[in-house]
DNA sequence: GTCTATACACCGATAGAC
DNA sequence: GTCTATCGGTGTATAGAC
């Protein structure tokens, strides 16, 4: 209890749409305009407000990213939950609007040691959740011992990002091929049919 | 010509200070530490030099920007010139600090139209240049058609920037499993001696 | 070329009335 | 809970003296 100000409760409409309007701030203009004006002026509330329900704009920011792993993770977990778990992560996670965010807090994580912090943990979790579903699943399409679960999710995760996010910037040169490549080697490392 | 105001010359010791502080912040703290007073005072210049330089912020930023994408493009021209150029390509761009700023200014593009163009065009530029030398010199492991020249280029890139930035972040679970994956697929696709 | 002085908008944050 | 009023600081940019 640092606090001395007065802070409005968790489940409040008014702390909902704040933390939404941070999300479509950082989805349409970046990390940068993510102002206290600009955010509760997105949400239709006065500035002032947002120190009512959250102490810092670090704060804010934090909660927002919170919330939008903990959202992720759910979702990751549901795909994992299907018979082809390797097909519905892909598909999940080279999602252009989700990839223009995880970008972003990744570029905003190189300045700001909480939501580093944050970033290294959820990256963590998600490898942990992805890998673990995947090992014993994976059909070795070649003799090496390089294609781990934990290496293949690792190679998704990256070539999914960065298509999705040029993808978010109207960038389209050689992701036909990319995502051809991607989807040759998801289907030879995942048998249709469950294991 | 839509100046009024006076201009300095091109090639200038307080203009390339400028420029070198743009990237040095980029780097360190991201677009968001990029005013006009933090980068002059970064350079060791006071602020106002920077507008006898630069006309305006976004001239600066894109002048940055140029300089290094212009840079980049001569590093991978060197290493697609040697007998391996697709384990030079990899060496070079999985690079940790080269991938932080790739990462910053790819985030930048997501709301600042001029680095959009820019990125665009230098990852257009990249991929034909990569892709071009590799045509026709990648050896198939498989009987597949997916492993073209693009698809590969665009999968390292993808690798490379996503492993590299989150190094720069000093997040390091599945790297090396990941980069032993990478390693075996370049092994595997680019002949030990020259073709 | 480089300086001081200045303009004006916006920044996060707080105090205190209601 | 929400408002008005206010704070000191920083943002880009310009004018004009030297």
């Amino acid at each position: 209890m640092a606090t001395k100000r007065r802070m409005g409760p968790e489940n409040a409409v008014k702390r909902t749409a704040l933390l939404d309007a941070v999300e479509a701030l950082m989805r349409e203009e970046g990390y940068a305009a993510l102002s206290a004006r600009n955010v509760a002026k997105r949400a239709g509330l006065k500035y002032q407000i947002l120190f009512y329900y959250f102490e810092t704009m670090d704060d804010l920011l934090l909660a927002a990213y919170r919330r939008r792993t903990e959202s992720v993770l759910e979702r990751i977990e549901e795909a994992l939950a299907s018979s082809q778990p390797l097909h519905a992560f892909w598909e999940l996670w080279s999602d252009p609007e989700g990839a223009a965010l995880t970008i972003e807090y990744m570029a905003l994580s190189n300045h700001n040691e909480m939501v580093r912090a944050e970033t290294a943990a959820f990256g963590e979790q998600m490898r942990q959740l992805v890998a673990g579903r995947l090992a014993g699943r994976l059909r070795q399409p070649v003799e090496d011992q390089a294609f781990t679960a934990l290496a293949v999710t690792m190679s998704l995760v990256s070539v999914g990002a960065i298509l999705g996010f040029e993808s978010a910037l109207g960038i389209e040169g050689g992701h036909k091929e990319a995502e051809a490549l991607v989807d040759w080697c998801v289907d030879q490392l995942e048998s249709p049919a469950a294991a």
